[in-house]
DNA sequence: ACCTATTAATAACA
DNA sequence: TTGTTATTAATAGGT
């Protein structure tokens, strides 16, 4: 169809062979819609040309991965399916470790104890004992750390305070700030504490330990997603 | 082209719709393979008929898996990648549940106890407490229900062995089959036992729960895949 | 991009 | 389905 029959083979001359490609691909295109609305079909018509440009029809009915879904679904052929199945595996893999995890820790928690026969059991006694006394050890040293911490810190704020006011006293000789018998208890009230030593402790650490709460140990969600 | 002109539209007799399906899918699948030849381009043609049958045409210098791959590349459009995305995130997801739930254990074992403050031990030494206790009690339990089990068993034993021995009596009067002081020690030696009572519950209570040991309760692999 | 002689595709019919 | 053919549509080569 047109001004001469053409062998079907390679154009050569490139500007004409791309002339030819746009044309025709324009054709091609306008056949798939066609076909589209006539006939009530599907189409997908993807080209690359010489120039690796790349140029795709699609009925307006559906669109490229519903099309290519279907494809797939209708051939039973790969496509991409390796790097999908192998996801899949190592999915199932993790939910199997999870599920063991899971299993562990509500025997660790004293769930779960029947299927253990009395070895097991004695073996799982064991490491709760053996944990139990690291926590344990782990609790003293902290709240030893804790407690040693703060009386560090409050000897230092006494040490700051009595020195505010030796200076005080210098300056002015007259005026009354001498200490009463504690000066721990006068530097408290001045700050709204009624008692130093615990609440003082609980006061001036939690910036020391921010909202460390709720954090490392938690209660997961032990439910698989 | 043809005996007179029609308008695009979907063609509403079913056998027309048909034949003429057939006869423009050959038409633009020979399109696309002349355009393949003649313009040196990679075409590739899903169809799916209004009755559900997929036709397919490729460029036989690539194949259809090569030219998605390239479409995909090319576009970057996502095509199968949204179940993929979705997978790849529940794998994530999967393996920080899983990283929280080897940390748990880890800690419930006494290990990894250096973020935790003062509360968060308390809590820990609390629920391994309560742990070590409920493991205790089912050890106990099993101890104590597999010990009268025993118990039981060998009594059996020992009745359906005099119960023999009588029988044995009634019939030869003058053999001497007498009991000795202890019935039981003259069983067991029979069996080649030395001592009845633990090694007796060891030897004949392994068949009862075969194969238990190592199952259960299990040290996983803590590490992740 | 447009033009148009010519070939190719195909609608209707058998 | 397949074949025939009158007719329309696509397009090769030229502008």
């Amino acid at each position: 169809m047109g001004r001469g029959k053409i062998e079907i083979k390679k154009i050569e001359n490139t500007t004409n062979r791309q002339v030819t490609y746009s044309k025709r691909r324009s054709g091609i295109t306008k056949k798939a819609h066609e076909l589209t609305v006539l006939c009530d079909a599907e189409v997908l018509l993807v080209m690359f040309s010489s120039t690796d440009k790349l140029f795709e029809y699609c009925s307006s009915t559906t669109n490229t991965k519903k099309i290519l879904d279907r494809y797939q679904q209708t051939t039973g052929i790969d496509l991409w399916n390796y790097q999908y199945k192998k996801m899949q595996d190592h999915l199932n893999h993790l939910k199997e470790i999870n599920k063991n995890l899971c299993r562990e820790i509500r025997q660790r928690s004293g769930g779960e104890l029947g299927d253990l026969d009395f070895e097991q059991l004695r073996g799982l006694e064991q490491k709760v004992d053996s944990a139990l006394k690291l926590v344990r050890l782990r609790k003293e040293h902290v709240i030893t750390t804790q407690s040693q911490t703060s009386k560090k810190r409050i000897r230092q704020q006494e040490e700051a305070h009595s020195c505010l006011l030796r200076a005080l006293g210098e300056r002015e000789p007259g005026s009354d700030f001498s200490l009463g018998d504690n000066g721990t208890t006068d530097f408290d009230s001045s700050f709204g504490l009624a008692n130093g030593g615990q609440h003082m402790l609980a006061f001036r650490l939690q910036p020391i330990q921010p909202n460390l709460h709720n954090m490392g140990f938690n209660t997961h969600d032990l439910r698989l997603a």
